[in-house]
DNA sequence: GCATGATCATTA
DNA sequence: TAATGATCATGC
C-alpha cells in the first residue's frame, strides 16, 4: 500500500516528520522490500526507498518528485554529529549548445528551486539496516545561496562554451562542481573541444560540494 | 546514451 | 581520512 502522493507542501512535511528517528530496517519492511547487506550494488536503494514512503510520483521522468508540488526528495548521508557525508547530485551538466544559457533558467536552478532534503544516519561501519531517518528540512535557496551557486555556475559554464570542459576538475567551483556522471568510464558524450570543435567527453553532473549541503543543514539549528 | 536514484574506492 | 574520479542498478 504504497502513500499516495502527498496534496500539499505541509501534508509531505508531515509524512516526512512521522518517519523521522525510524530505521531503514523499519522503513523497508512497512515497504515490503528487502534491505540490502551493503549499497555496493544498491546505491539507489535509500532515495528509492524513501520516494515510496513519501508517495513520490515521478518515477524516472525528468521531473520533480512530486510533480504536482514541485518539490525535489534529496536523501543525504550524515554523519553522528550532522556532516555531510557525500557530495549531492542534481542534474548533468550540458556540454553543448550553451550559448546563451542563463542561469534563471537553467535546470539546475530549476531544480534547487525547492528540495526536501532528508538526512539519513548513514556513517558507512553503521549496517545499512540500523541507519536512522533524521528530520527534514524543507528548503529554498536563500538570495546568498543563490549567488553563490550561480557565480560556479557561470565559471564553469564559461569554461565548457570555451572548450575547456577537460581542464574542469572537482576542485573548480567553490560550492558547486563537476564530476563524471556515468556508468562507467568509456562513457562517451558530445562537449566542445579547445579548437571549438566537437570531441567526445566523458558525461558530467553538477554536484553540490559537502560545504554547501552542511549549510543548508545548519539553517534549521539557527532559525 | 540519458534520465532517475546515489555511493564506492582509489588517490592525494 | 577527505576528496576526486569512477562506478552501480534500472527503464526506455
Amino acid at each position: 500500500m504504497k502513500p499516495l502522493p502527498p496534496q500539499s507542501e505541509l501534508e509531505l512535511f508531515e509524512r516526512a516528520q512521522a518517519i523521522s528517528g525510524l530505521s531503514l530496517a523499519q522503513l523497508a519492511q512497512a515497504a515490503g522490500v528487502d534491505v540490502p547487506k551493503n549499497l555496493n550494488r544498491d546505491k539507489g536503494w535509500t532515495g528509492q526507498l524513501l520516494e515510496w514512503h513519501l508517495g513520490a510520483d515521478a518515477g524516472s521522468k525528468p521531473v520533480p518528485d512530486f510533480e504536482d508540488l514541485g518539490i525535489e526528495l534529496k536523501t543525504i548521508p550524515i554523519d553522528i554529529h550532522g556532516k555531510p557525508l557525500e557530495t549531492t547530485y542534481v542534474c548533468v551538466a550540458p556540454l553543448t549548445n550553451i550559448t546563451g544559457q542563463t542561469w534563471q533558467s537553467s535546470p539546475i536552478r530549476i531544480k534547487l528551486n525547492r528540495v526536501l532534503w532528508i538526512p539519513i544516519l548513514a556513517e558507512r561501519q553503521i549496517p545499512v539496516t540500523d541507519r536512522i531517518i533524521g528530520y527534514p528540512i524543507l528548503w529554498s535557496p536563500s538570495e546568498e545561496e543563490d549567488r553563490n551557486l550561480q557565480a560556479d555556475w557561470e565559471e564553469l559554464m564559461d569554461m565548457i562554451a570555451l572548450g575547456r570542459v577537460n581542464q574542469i576538475t572537482a576542485k573548480t567551483g567553490e560550492y558547486l562542481q563537476i564530476r563524471p556522471k556515468a556508468a562507467h568510464s568509456r562513457i562517451k558524450t558530445a562537449g566542445i573541444g579547445h579548437d571549438g570543435k566537437m570531441v567526445e567527453t566523458l558525461p558530467k553532473g553538477f554536484y553540490l560540494k559537502k560545504n554547501f549541503t552542511q549549510k543548508i543543514l545548519l539553517n534549521i539549528v539557527n532559525s
